[in-house]
RNA sequence: GGAGUAGACUAAAUGGUCGCUGGGUCUCUGGUUUGAGAUUCAGAGGAAAGUCCGAGCUCCACAGGGCAGGGUGGUCGCUAACAGCGACUGGGGGUGACCCCAAGGAAAGUGCCACAGAAAACAUACCGCCCCGAGCAUGUCGAGGGGUAAGGGUGAAAAGGUGAGGUAAGAGCUCACCAGUAUCAUGGGUGACCAUGGUAGCUUGGUAAACCCCACCCGGAGCAAGACCAAAUAGGAGAGUGUGAAGAACUUUCUUCUUCGCAGGGUUGCCCGCCCAAAGGCUCUCGGGUAGGUCGCACGAGGCGUUUGGCAACAGGCGUCCCAGCUGAAUGACCAUUGCCUGAUGUCCUUGCAUCAGGAACAGAACUCGGCUUAUUGUCUGCUCCAGCU
RNA sequence: GGAGAGAUGACCGAGCUGGCCGAAGGUGCACGAUUGGAAAUCGUGUGUUCCGUCACAAACGGGACCGAGGGUUCGAAUCCCUCUCUCUCCG
């Protein structure tokens, strides 16, 4: 399987996930987002996304979940091994452009990539 | 050239790297389902939006009819249906192209018409005009009685308009013309209605997006509809089994039947004993059913082309194509090139060409269709008005 | 995705069988009375914006605004249509 890939199987999908995560992970915020994770028995990490109505209508929430969903996928390396990650988008989040969303979720998911990784663009 | 009006089309394209979803084919694992990989094909819209209407479809209800409630409202047609569309009629707006109209009934009945005004609909006449006139101060006097809707002022709206006759003053009281209503005839049109002519009474306020009347239509809820599979836990029903006690059958035991209760955990496997907890035995079956999953779910009032009928909406024939199917919700991210638009600069009389910079809207399927409404990019075409040149 | 309810001054909230309604009432705010001072109480006032009078302000007069825009009507917060926003319910 290609290290960049992105299965179902790696997403966050009920609704008693999403609740056992806010509940008992460990939750950080930044300018434009909130991010809650905890370690869970899989092989593999597992994303979940949240965007409220306050971020735009329906184009601007999916164009923010998709550039989210690319980051995760492409900086999957760096991240936390064995995870569930759910991050909640704020408003003003669809005005960012891809490259200040990487530095500021680098900030946190990866504290040991001080460069953000641009190798695939 | 400017302003406007109607309509049509469009919603950038190609390539690269890394990814997502579905269908087909092949390979591997495998008893099937499934899973993994390879390859190929396909993958948002004109509004997918708002959910304002109308249908299909599903479940529930239902003999038939009526009441209540809701909707529609010129005519003819189209349609599965519609509050939609087309053509026409009538009314209104605009210099015009053209646009707009919930456009039946107020002479079936009820209600309302604030303030102002005499009066807001059965004209009980405020001022005024006119006639009669008690009276006494004898005149520009007038208690009282009567006639009068021509004039005044109020109001959104005041009881047909103009002119003449007529009268005490006036009045459709009479006449002419005009407007309007009702009705009849003839002609045209499927019809709404139109044209022409006659007759009548002389004239009838507005409001039905107030109640209402008339004609026609409507059962309710919605894919979170509904159907199927179904873990764990708890609870329900039934069957079987073990064991204790009591009772009955029996002289007693055994055995059988009935009723009631119990069966747990730990201490090494078993027994005794001890400790903890306490009235929930254990096993199986059944149905309901939650989480979750599958179906519903994409071949359809389908698209495209062509032809016939029709002014048109649309309908029929023939050919051809299969064209998203997600579910914490795919259809993408980044980059390059070309094209489009705008601005600046250079060349040129302009069009155009070159360079640089910037821009590219509204917006994301959620069961599926037909409409309406709203948001919005660019281009083209027809027509109208104004200005200029020849 | 579907179904429903609502929007009125700074805030809450009546008015929704059309006219006397820029709009009751309460809270808040300002001023005054009371007090040595405050609280409480009592009284008065208090929306925004545009135009005019005026050198400005104040005051006075007029117009518009009941979420936004149209329509019906002589007249709309109220009736009808379209849009915007907020909230609730259905797993």
């Amino acid at each position: 399987m290609s290290p960049f890939s992105f299965k179902k199987k790696e997403r966050v999908r009920k609704r008693t996930d999403f609740i056992t995560i806010y509940n008992k992970g460990v939750k950080q915020e930044t300018q434009h987002f909130k991010i809650a994770t905890l370690p869970n028995n899989l092989q593999w990490s597992r994303l979940g996304l949240t965007v409220s109505k306050k971020v735009g209508k329906a184009v601007q929430r999916n164009y923010v979940k998709r550039r989210l969903r690319e980051y995760f996928r492409l900086h999957k390396a760096y991240l936390p091994m064995s995870c569930d990650i759910v991050i909640t988008s704020k408003s003003g989040a669809q005005k960012l452009t891809y490259v200040e969303m990487c530095q500021e979720l680098n900030a946190i998911l990866c504290p040991d990539l001080q460069m953000p990784d641009r190798t695939k663009g």
